[in-house]
DNA sequence: TATCATTGTATCAAGTTGATACAATGATAA
DNA sequence: TTATCATTGTATCAACTTGATACAATGATA
């Protein structure tokens, strides 16, 4: 279950973590011919927000990645990579976490240690739409899936961020095989390719880009038949970590 | 000049420093055939390690590496990248703070902040090894370069650092024309070969390998040709950033 | 003046990519 | 039952790129 932890009370406790330093995770999923990105509406404020939080002082910068994905979204075993850090001065941190502490009814004296700079570590991750159902921690409203061509203004720097993300996975689609982590398991040739259209922003001709993909010897054609239009029906395939 | 910091006086100063976070620069050069990485010899110690420092509470994390590049080795300019963060929990600072602190005679209390652990965004660039006369600073006794192929022990996870700047050098490598950073403005068709093949750890064919960066149309041709062999000698190039 | 290692370029076959064509499929409608 | 239709799988051909090899040009040295 989700592990929760009261914001007063997180308030209290700065000696538990590393100072200076967070993380925050861009979880990319596919649906509906749209590349989505998973965004928490922060308590009482309708401010829109990656998941993140801080690093505890016994564990490393990637285990807190993958603690805070799961304390926040109840998201667990998502595969996570670090992609850049965001080292800028006016991140806004202290704007932030006066809003953030002034929605849980607390007013936070000048210099509280929450208000303070942080630098943050970007961890984006790639998932199954289908297979998630991310649910919101106590310290957010509701949590939900937005096109990330079609971002709504968000908290600190996370537009930044998610752009940075987007950067990110498009050039591990150009030459790596990451793009099968964003389908189910079995998806059709069309899948594929809407996929690959949406991320990079272009399109491909069928034919050739069928050769492609099936030229890469990672694609397993699974003999289950799959019915849904009146015409031809497609093959559902499969990816083979063979060549990964 | 070189700006001076001294050791006791830094000791005394934490306010100054955003807790946590370190940077460390991997500066490559290319000599004699050989991808050269930039050490220091720590003073006192005979550790080997990269130029590295703490990030000012009011600079970036892109600024403070700058400036620690250039307090250490006296370089100013160069255009440095991150490419990784090194958040492990056991990097080893305690040890190598108490190291370095008692290589100047000073004994750390137990829980000085100086030993704290310190998760490290690491920098890279590429440089002109030619152009380039780095002087190490009062913290060290040295600063050399060192076959990136056949390194000595170093201090904390520094091995681990380069091994993942070589990663990243080698991918942008492949493809972007970022290699022309290691070479002086103008370089034979040899010089650049070699480069690669060094870089890359593998061989190319010379007459394919002229025809693909000639095709790349990023390659000036200078009239004036260089002498040095009994034989023809070669055409000298220089990089054209049209289509960098 | 001959020698020689190196250099610049040409050539040909093999492989890859872009554009187009077309038959196969299988649910739906006539 | 048969025709229709959008979609799918694959073939084909030209254009382009890559790998392997060949060869003439160069220019200091002997």
């Amino acid at each position: 279950m989700k592990q929760s932890i009261d914001f007063k009370q997180f308030l209290t406790n700065e000696s538990e973590w590393l100072p200076s330093l967070s993380v925050d995770c861009v979880i990319f999923g596919f649906h509906d011919n749209e590349l989505k990105v998973l965004l928490l509406t922060l308590r009482n404020t309708g401010l829109l927000a990656l998941p993140g939080g801080l690093v505890h002082r016994q564990e490393s910068v990637d285990e807190a990645a993958g603690r805070v994905l799961q304390e926040r979204t109840g998201m667990t075993n998502i595969f996570l990579e670090q992609f850049h850090v965001f080292g800028q001065l006016n991140r806004g941190n202290d704007a932030f976490g006066r809003q953030l502490a002034a929605a849980n009814g607390i007013e936070l004296p000048p210099d509280h240690w929450f208000t303070q700079r942080y630098v943050s570590v970007g961890y984006y991750a790639l998932l199954d739409f289908s297979k998630v159902m991310p649910t919101p921690d106590e310290r957010s409203d509701s949590i939900g899936w937005h096109d990330v061509h079609n971002l709504p203004g968000l908290a600190l720097d996370h537009t930044l961020i998610i752009q940075k993300a987007l950067d990110t996975l498009r050039l591990m689609l150009d030459h790596k095989l990451v793009g099968f982590n964003l389908l189910p398991v079995m998806f059709t040739m069309a899948d594929l390719q809407r996929l690959y259209e949406t991320v990079l922003g272009q399109s491909f001709s069928r034919a050739n880009f069928q050769r492609k993909m099936l030229s890469l010897n990672s694609l397993e054609r699974v003999e289950k038949k799959w019915t849904g239009g009146a015409h031809k029906a497609p093959y559902l395939y499969r990816f083979n970590r063979k060549n990964g």
